[in-house]
DNA sequence: CCATTTATGTAGTGATCGATGCAGAATAGC
DNA sequence: GCTATTCTGCATCGATCACTACATAAATGG
Protein backbone atom coordinates (compact mmCIF):
# COMPACT_ATOMS: atom_id res chain seq x y z
CA UNK A 1 0.00 0.00 0.00
CA UNK A 2 2.85 2.57 0.58
CA UNK A 3 4.13 1.81 -2.38
CA UNK A 4 0.59 3.18 -4.32
CA UNK A 5 0.65 5.81 -1.79
CA UNK A 6 4.15 6.86 -2.80
CA UNK A 7 4.35 6.37 -6.24
CA UNK A 8 0.85 6.58 -7.30
CA UNK A 9 -1.04 4.47 -9.96
CA UNK A 10 0.40 4.59 -12.91
CA UNK A 11 3.86 4.45 -11.61
CA UNK A 12 3.26 1.72 -9.48
CA UNK A 13 3.58 -1.72 -11.63
CA UNK A 14 2.77 -5.23 -10.14
CA UNK A 15 6.14 -6.53 -10.26
CA UNK A 16 7.25 -3.47 -8.02
CA UNK A 17 4.04 -4.64 -5.50
CA UNK A 18 5.09 -8.55 -5.68
CA UNK A 19 8.74 -7.94 -4.99
CA UNK A 20 7.99 -5.67 -1.75
CA UNK A 21 4.82 -8.40 -1.04
CA UNK A 22 7.10 -10.97 -1.28
CA UNK A 23 4.58 -12.86 -3.12
CA UNK A 24 4.10 -14.89 -6.52
CA UNK A 25 1.76 -12.68 -9.11
CA UNK A 26 -0.76 -15.55 -8.85
CA UNK A 27 -1.71 -15.33 -5.28
CA UNK A 28 -1.87 -11.26 -5.65
CA UNK A 29 -4.36 -11.84 -8.78
CA UNK A 30 -6.32 -14.80 -6.51
CA UNK A 31 -6.61 -12.24 -3.63
CA UNK A 32 -7.81 -9.03 -5.70
CA UNK A 33 -8.34 -9.92 -9.55
CA UNK A 34 -6.81 -6.79 -10.52
CA UNK A 35 -5.03 -4.11 -10.34
CA UNK A 36 -7.51 -1.71 -9.97
CA UNK A 37 -9.18 -4.06 -7.28
CA UNK A 38 -6.02 -4.20 -5.56
CA UNK A 39 -5.32 -0.39 -5.34
CA UNK A 40 -8.88 0.14 -4.11
CA UNK A 41 -8.46 -2.21 -1.39
CA UNK A 42 -4.84 -0.29 -0.20
CA UNK A 43 -7.01 3.04 -0.51
CA UNK A 44 -9.66 1.52 1.61
CA UNK A 45 -6.97 0.17 4.09
CA UNK A 46 -5.48 3.67 3.90
CA UNK A 47 -8.77 5.47 4.94
CA UNK A 48 -9.73 3.25 7.18
CA UNK A 49 -6.24 2.77 9.31
CA UNK A 50 -4.97 6.50 9.24
CA UNK A 51 -8.61 8.02 9.15
CA UNK A 52 -8.27 8.61 12.71
CA UNK A 53 -4.78 10.81 12.30
CA UNK A 54 -7.29 13.18 10.59
CA UNK A 55 -10.52 13.11 12.04
CA UNK A 56 -10.20 12.05 15.78
CA UNK A 57 -9.49 15.14 17.04
CA UNK A 58 -12.05 17.29 14.36
CA UNK A 59 -14.65 14.30 15.68
CA UNK A 60 -14.22 15.04 19.23
CA UNK A 61 -13.95 18.93 19.10
CA UNK A 62 -16.56 20.86 21.02
CA UNK A 63 -16.98 23.62 18.90
CA UNK A 64 -17.03 23.97 14.88
CA UNK A 65 -13.81 26.01 14.98
CA UNK A 66 -11.80 23.76 17.46
CA UNK A 67 -12.51 20.85 14.57
CA UNK A 68 -11.78 22.59 11.72
CA UNK A 69 -8.66 23.58 13.08
CA UNK A 70 -7.79 20.16 14.38
CA UNK A 71 -8.74 19.13 10.88
CA UNK A 72 -6.03 21.37 9.77
CA UNK A 73 -3.46 21.04 11.56
CA UNK A 74 -3.85 17.40 12.21
CA UNK A 75 -3.72 16.83 8.41
CA UNK A 76 -0.48 18.90 8.27
CA UNK A 77 1.35 16.64 10.80
CA UNK A 78 0.22 13.61 8.72
CA UNK A 79 0.96 14.70 5.98
CA UNK A 80 4.23 15.15 6.64
CA UNK A 81 4.74 12.19 8.33
CA UNK A 82 5.67 13.88 11.62
CA UNK A 83 4.20 11.27 14.79
CA UNK A 84 4.98 8.00 12.42
CA UNK A 85 6.80 6.99 9.76
CA UNK A 86 4.40 7.44 6.99
CA UNK A 87 5.04 8.84 3.32
CA UNK A 88 4.32 12.55 2.56
CA UNK A 89 1.15 13.38 0.80
CA UNK A 90 -2.33 11.88 0.76
CA UNK A 91 -3.01 8.61 -1.18
CA UNK A 92 -6.88 9.84 -1.81
CA UNK A 93 -5.97 13.32 -2.75
CA UNK A 94 -3.00 12.43 -5.19
CA UNK A 95 -2.84 8.95 -6.25
CA UNK A 96 -4.47 10.93 -9.53
CA UNK A 97 -5.29 8.27 -12.26
CA UNK A 98 -5.33 9.36 -16.29
CA UNK A 99 -8.64 9.58 -17.38
CA UNK A 100 -8.18 6.59 -19.74
CA UNK A 101 -10.16 3.74 -19.00
CA UNK A 102 -10.50 3.39 -15.20
CA UNK A 103 -13.17 5.18 -14.84
CA UNK A 104 -14.57 3.12 -12.06
CA UNK A 105 -11.29 3.28 -10.16
CA UNK A 106 -11.27 6.95 -10.89
CA UNK A 107 -15.06 7.28 -9.79
CA UNK A 108 -13.87 5.54 -6.18
CA UNK A 109 -11.50 8.08 -5.75
CA UNK A 110 -13.70 10.84 -6.35
CA UNK A 111 -16.27 9.76 -3.99
CA UNK A 112 -13.61 9.20 -1.12
CA UNK A 113 -12.54 12.66 -1.94
CA UNK A 114 -16.22 14.05 -1.56
CA UNK A 115 -16.96 12.26 1.63
CA UNK A 116 -14.32 14.34 3.31
CA UNK A 117 -15.84 17.37 1.96
CA UNK A 118 -19.33 16.09 3.49
CA UNK A 119 -18.22 15.23 6.28
CA UNK A 120 -17.26 18.65 7.14
CA UNK A 121 -20.05 20.68 5.69
CA UNK A 122 -22.07 18.09 7.77
CA UNK A 123 -20.17 19.69 10.61
CA UNK A 124 -20.91 23.28 9.60
CA UNK A 125 -24.40 22.06 9.02
CA UNK A 126 -24.61 21.09 12.64
CA UNK A 127 -23.20 24.35 13.97
CA UNK A 128 -25.85 26.10 11.94
CA UNK A 129 -28.55 24.38 13.41
CA UNK A 130 -27.58 24.64 16.92
CA UNK A 131 -27.13 28.24 16.53
CA UNK A 132 -22.91 28.43 16.66
CA UNK A 133 -23.16 29.82 13.37
CA UNK A 134 -25.26 32.13 12.18
CA UNK A 135 -27.84 30.81 9.74
CA UNK A 136 -26.39 33.42 6.40
CA UNK A 137 -23.18 31.00 6.72
CA UNK A 138 -22.11 29.55 3.61
CA UNK A 139 -21.33 26.38 4.35
CA UNK A 140 -20.69 24.92 1.17
CA UNK A 141 -18.18 28.07 0.17
CA UNK A 142 -16.59 27.53 3.79
CA UNK A 143 -16.25 23.67 3.14
CA UNK A 144 -14.65 23.80 -0.35
CA UNK A 145 -12.38 26.32 1.09
CA UNK A 146 -11.32 23.84 3.58
CA UNK A 147 -11.16 21.02 1.41
CA UNK A 148 -9.10 23.46 -0.89
CA UNK A 149 -6.89 24.21 1.45
CA UNK A 150 -6.07 20.42 2.75
CA UNK A 151 -5.85 19.32 -0.97
CA UNK A 152 -3.06 22.14 -1.40
CA UNK A 153 -1.12 20.71 1.37
CA UNK A 154 -0.73 17.29 0.20
CA UNK A 155 0.28 18.72 -2.82
CA UNK A 156 3.22 20.56 -0.61
CA UNK A 157 3.87 17.82 1.82
CA UNK A 158 4.55 15.68 -1.36
CA UNK A 159 6.97 18.63 -2.76
CA UNK A 160 8.82 17.99 0.82
CA UNK A 161 7.08 20.89 2.64
CA UNK A 162 7.88 19.94 6.25
CA UNK A 163 4.93 20.07 9.28
CA UNK A 164 5.93 23.64 10.35
CA UNK A 165 5.05 25.15 6.96
CA UNK A 166 1.81 23.59 6.57
CA UNK A 167 1.12 24.51 10.00
CA UNK A 168 1.50 27.43 9.45
CA UNK A 169 -0.81 27.59 6.37
CA UNK A 170 -3.58 26.30 8.90
CA UNK A 171 -2.89 28.75 10.86
CA UNK A 172 -3.52 31.57 8.53
CA UNK A 173 -6.61 29.58 7.04
CA UNK A 174 -8.11 29.86 10.42
CA UNK A 175 -7.70 33.60 10.04
CA UNK A 176 -9.73 32.96 6.96
CA UNK A 177 -12.27 31.27 8.99
CA UNK A 178 -12.25 33.63 11.63
CA UNK A 179 -12.70 36.70 9.19
CA UNK A 180 -15.87 35.08 7.00
CA UNK A 181 -17.26 34.38 10.39
CA UNK A 182 -17.12 37.86 10.92
CA UNK A 183 -18.79 38.73 7.53
CA UNK A 184 -21.54 36.22 7.85
CA UNK A 185 -22.61 37.64 11.33
CA UNK A 186 -21.94 41.86 10.74
CA UNK B 1 0.63 19.53 -25.06
CA UNK B 2 -2.93 19.58 -24.14
CA UNK B 3 -2.55 15.98 -23.25
CA UNK B 4 0.25 16.06 -21.02
CA UNK B 5 -1.98 18.50 -19.18
CA UNK B 6 -4.74 16.55 -19.26
CA UNK B 7 -3.65 13.42 -18.87
CA UNK B 8 -0.05 13.96 -17.00
CA UNK B 9 2.99 12.53 -17.82
CA UNK B 10 3.23 8.83 -16.62
CA UNK B 11 -0.42 8.14 -18.71
CA UNK B 12 0.61 10.28 -21.86
CA UNK B 13 2.49 7.77 -24.70
CA UNK B 14 3.95 8.63 -27.63
CA UNK B 15 1.59 6.84 -29.76
CA UNK B 16 -0.87 9.36 -28.07
CA UNK B 17 1.12 11.98 -28.91
CA UNK B 18 1.93 10.84 -32.60
CA UNK B 19 -1.59 10.46 -33.53
CA UNK B 20 -3.23 14.01 -31.96
CA UNK B 21 -0.31 15.50 -33.74
CA UNK B 22 -0.31 14.17 -36.85
CA UNK B 23 3.36 13.38 -37.36
CA UNK B 24 5.25 9.80 -37.20
CA UNK B 25 7.97 9.34 -34.10
CA UNK B 26 10.73 9.85 -36.03
CA UNK B 27 9.84 13.52 -36.76
CA UNK B 28 8.77 14.04 -33.01
CA UNK B 29 12.08 12.18 -31.74
CA UNK B 30 14.19 14.47 -34.37
CA UNK B 31 12.87 17.39 -32.82
CA UNK B 32 13.07 16.81 -29.51
CA UNK B 33 14.93 13.81 -28.10
CA UNK B 34 13.31 11.48 -26.14
CA UNK B 35 9.77 11.58 -24.16
CA UNK B 36 11.53 13.68 -20.94
CA UNK B 37 12.65 16.22 -23.15
CA UNK B 38 8.87 16.83 -24.66
CA UNK B 39 7.44 16.80 -21.77
CA UNK B 40 9.89 19.63 -20.97
CA UNK B 41 9.52 21.59 -23.54
CA UNK B 42 5.78 21.20 -23.44
CA UNK B 43 5.83 22.53 -20.03
CA UNK B 44 7.92 25.77 -20.99
CA UNK B 45 5.66 26.44 -23.83
CA UNK B 46 2.62 25.81 -21.26
CA UNK B 47 4.90 28.34 -18.94
CA UNK B 48 5.22 30.84 -22.02
CA UNK B 49 1.98 30.65 -23.08
CA UNK B 50 -0.57 30.81 -19.94
CA UNK B 51 1.81 33.07 -17.73
CA UNK B 52 -0.28 36.21 -18.33
CA UNK B 53 -3.84 34.41 -17.90
CA UNK B 54 -2.73 34.23 -14.17
CA UNK B 55 0.07 37.03 -13.66
CA UNK B 56 -1.19 39.51 -15.58
CA UNK B 57 -3.30 41.25 -13.09
CA UNK B 58 -0.85 39.91 -10.66
CA UNK B 59 2.15 42.26 -12.39
CA UNK B 60 -0.35 45.51 -13.08
CA UNK B 61 -1.51 45.70 -9.67
CA UNK B 62 -0.47 48.69 -7.47
CA UNK B 63 -1.26 47.16 -4.18
CA UNK B 64 0.10 44.03 -2.61
CA UNK B 65 -3.42 43.22 -1.84
CA UNK B 66 -4.86 43.43 -5.07
CA UNK B 67 -1.89 41.11 -6.45
CA UNK B 68 -2.68 38.56 -4.38
CA UNK B 69 -6.26 38.69 -4.75
CA UNK B 70 -5.83 38.89 -8.73
CA UNK B 71 -3.81 36.14 -8.64
CA UNK B 72 -5.79 34.13 -7.24
CA UNK B 73 -8.92 34.84 -8.65
CA UNK B 74 -7.18 34.50 -12.14
CA UNK B 75 -6.04 31.21 -11.28
CA UNK B 76 -8.98 29.97 -10.19
CA UNK B 77 -10.74 31.42 -13.92
CA UNK B 78 -7.65 30.05 -15.86
CA UNK B 79 -7.63 26.82 -14.03
CA UNK B 80 -11.37 26.13 -14.87
CA UNK B 81 -10.93 27.18 -18.83
CA UNK B 82 -13.45 29.99 -17.84
CA UNK B 83 -11.86 32.18 -20.99
CA UNK B 84 -10.91 29.67 -23.23
CA UNK B 85 -11.48 26.68 -23.73
CA UNK B 86 -8.37 24.83 -21.93
CA UNK B 87 -8.48 21.74 -19.54
CA UNK B 88 -9.29 21.73 -16.04
CA UNK B 89 -6.16 22.49 -13.16
CA UNK B 90 -3.05 23.15 -13.63
CA UNK B 91 -0.04 21.11 -15.63
CA UNK B 92 2.98 22.58 -13.75
CA UNK B 93 0.91 21.69 -10.62
CA UNK B 94 -0.31 18.24 -11.62
CA UNK B 95 1.70 16.67 -13.90
CA UNK B 96 3.39 14.81 -11.03
CA UNK B 97 5.97 12.24 -12.23
CA UNK B 98 6.18 8.93 -10.04
CA UNK B 99 9.82 8.78 -8.24
CA UNK B 100 11.10 6.42 -10.05
CA UNK B 101 14.06 7.94 -12.94
CA UNK B 102 12.86 10.99 -14.24
CA UNK B 103 14.69 12.94 -11.67
CA UNK B 104 15.61 15.66 -13.78
CA UNK B 105 12.09 15.99 -15.15
CA UNK B 106 10.67 15.93 -11.75
CA UNK B 107 13.49 18.47 -10.34
CA UNK B 108 12.81 20.33 -13.57
CA UNK B 109 8.99 21.00 -12.57
CA UNK B 110 9.96 21.26 -9.02
CA UNK B 111 11.47 24.33 -9.89
CA UNK B 112 9.26 25.85 -11.90
CA UNK B 113 6.87 25.27 -8.93
CA UNK B 114 8.92 26.96 -6.76
CA UNK B 115 9.27 30.12 -9.12
CA UNK B 116 5.68 30.75 -8.43
CA UNK B 117 6.12 30.89 -4.97
CA UNK B 118 9.42 33.28 -5.01
CA UNK B 119 7.61 35.37 -7.11
CA UNK B 120 4.95 36.16 -4.73
CA UNK B 121 7.65 36.46 -1.58
CA UNK B 122 9.12 38.77 -4.04
CA UNK B 123 6.01 41.01 -4.24
CA UNK B 124 5.82 40.76 -0.37
CA UNK B 125 8.90 41.69 0.11
CA UNK B 126 8.64 44.71 -1.90
CA UNK B 127 5.86 45.42 0.11
CA UNK B 128 7.39 45.15 3.07
CA UNK B 129 10.19 47.34 1.78
CA UNK B 130 7.72 50.13 1.07
CA UNK B 131 6.06 49.85 3.76
CA UNK B 132 2.96 49.00 2.50
CA UNK B 133 3.17 45.90 4.79
CA UNK B 134 4.30 45.85 8.61
CA UNK B 135 8.14 44.62 8.90
CA UNK B 136 7.08 41.62 11.22
CA UNK B 137 5.11 40.22 8.61
CA UNK B 138 5.79 36.61 7.62
CA UNK B 139 6.77 36.53 4.37
CA UNK B 140 7.68 33.02 3.61
CA UNK B 141 4.54 31.87 5.73
CA UNK B 142 1.86 33.79 3.52
CA UNK B 143 3.50 32.88 0.48
CA UNK B 144 3.45 29.46 1.34
CA UNK B 145 -0.39 29.88 2.30
CA UNK B 146 -1.13 31.64 -0.90
CA UNK B 147 0.38 28.95 -3.22
CA UNK B 148 -1.12 25.87 -1.02
CA UNK B 149 -4.79 27.38 -1.70
CA UNK B 150 -3.57 27.60 -5.37
CA UNK B 151 -2.22 24.33 -5.35
CA UNK B 152 -5.78 23.09 -3.76
CA UNK B 153 -7.56 24.71 -6.25
CA UNK B 154 -5.86 22.98 -9.55
CA UNK B 155 -6.85 19.85 -7.61
CA UNK B 156 -10.35 21.00 -7.06
CA UNK B 157 -10.33 21.92 -11.25
CA UNK B 158 -9.23 18.42 -11.84
CA UNK B 159 -11.85 17.06 -9.97
CA UNK B 160 -14.48 19.19 -12.14
CA UNK B 161 -14.76 22.62 -9.68
CA UNK B 162 -16.00 25.29 -12.03
CA UNK B 163 -15.20 28.89 -11.73
CA UNK B 164 -17.66 29.75 -8.98
CA UNK B 165 -16.42 27.46 -6.40
CA UNK B 166 -12.77 28.92 -6.76
CA UNK B 167 -13.58 31.90 -6.73
CA UNK B 168 -15.35 31.63 -3.46
CA UNK B 169 -12.15 29.61 -2.40
CA UNK B 170 -10.42 32.46 -3.12
CA UNK B 171 -12.42 35.00 -1.43
CA UNK B 172 -12.50 33.25 1.89
CA UNK B 173 -8.02 32.87 1.38
CA UNK B 174 -8.79 36.85 1.22
CA UNK B 175 -10.05 36.68 4.30
CA UNK B 176 -7.57 34.89 5.55
CA UNK B 177 -5.13 37.63 4.47
CA UNK B 178 -6.67 40.33 6.00
CA UNK B 179 -7.09 38.64 9.13
CA UNK B 180 -3.18 38.06 9.05
CA UNK B 181 -2.02 41.42 7.81
CA UNK B 182 -4.35 42.64 11.05
CA UNK B 183 -2.32 40.22 13.70
CA UNK B 184 1.25 41.57 12.14
CA UNK B 185 -0.09 44.86 12.25
CA UNK B 186 -1.47 44.87 15.83
C1' DC C 1 17.65 18.10 -64.51
C1' DC C 2 20.35 15.80 -61.50
C1' DA C 3 22.89 15.09 -57.00
C1' DT C 4 22.87 15.74 -52.30
C1' DT C 5 20.80 16.64 -48.21
C1' DT C 6 16.85 16.77 -45.10
C1' DA C 7 12.55 15.07 -43.48
C1' DT C 8 9.07 11.49 -42.84
C1' DG C 9 6.42 6.78 -42.71
C1' DT C 10 6.94 1.98 -41.83
C1' DA C 11 8.36 -1.62 -39.45
C1' DG C 12 10.43 -3.47 -35.77
C1' DT C 13 13.89 -3.25 -31.41
C1' DG C 14 14.19 -5.11 -26.56
C1' DA C 15 11.86 -4.17 -22.34
C1' DT C 16 8.10 -4.14 -19.48
C1' DC C 17 3.28 -3.79 -18.79
C1' DG C 18 -1.00 -6.36 -16.60
C1' DA C 19 -2.62 -10.81 -16.41
C1' DT C 20 -2.70 -16.43 -16.90
C1' DG C 21 -1.79 -21.55 -17.60
C1' DC C 22 0.22 -25.09 -15.56
C1' DA C 23 2.57 -28.10 -12.69
C1' DG C 24 4.28 -29.03 -8.26
C1' DA C 25 3.90 -27.98 -3.05
C1' DA C 26 1.25 -27.44 0.87
C1' DT C 27 -2.89 -28.35 3.35
C1' DA C 28 -7.21 -30.57 4.72
C1' DG C 29 -10.48 -34.32 5.38
C1' DC C 30 -11.07 -38.88 6.62
C1' DG D 1 -1.37 -42.67 4.81
C1' DC D 2 -3.93 -41.47 0.89
C1' DT D 3 -6.85 -38.74 -1.80
C1' DA D 4 -8.75 -34.28 -2.86
C1' DT D 5 -8.38 -29.54 -2.76
C1' DT D 6 -6.22 -25.22 -2.33
C1' DC D 7 -2.35 -22.50 -3.00
C1' DT D 8 2.00 -20.79 -4.99
C1' DG D 9 6.44 -20.30 -8.26
C1' DC D 10 7.71 -20.28 -12.86
C1' DA D 11 7.28 -19.40 -17.43
C1' DT D 12 4.85 -17.03 -20.54
C1' DC D 13 0.97 -14.64 -22.83
C1' DG D 14 -0.35 -10.68 -26.07
C1' DA D 15 -0.22 -5.77 -25.79
C1' DT D 16 2.05 -1.74 -25.36
C1' DC D 17 5.87 0.95 -23.78
C1' DA D 18 9.81 4.36 -25.34
C1' DC D 19 12.72 4.37 -29.01
C1' DT D 20 15.40 3.49 -33.59
C1' DA D 21 17.08 1.48 -38.24
C1' DC D 22 16.02 1.81 -42.80
C1' DA D 23 14.12 3.06 -47.01
C1' DT D 24 11.53 6.31 -49.40
C1' DA D 25 9.83 11.13 -50.31
C1' DA D 26 10.60 16.07 -50.33
C1' DA D 27 13.49 19.83 -50.71
C1' DT D 28 17.58 22.23 -51.79
C1' DG D 29 21.63 23.85 -54.73
C1' DG D 30 23.92 24.40 -58.82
Amino acid sequence: MRLFWIKGYEATSISDLTEVMGVGTTSLYAAFGSKDELYAEALRHYAANYEHLVWGRFREATTVREAVKAYLHDSAAAMTGSDCDLPHGCMATLGTVGSDGHTKLAGFMRSTRAVAFDVIVSRLARAVEEGELPPAFGIAKVGRFIQTVQSGMAIRARDGAERAELQGVAEIAMAGWDGFVASAEG
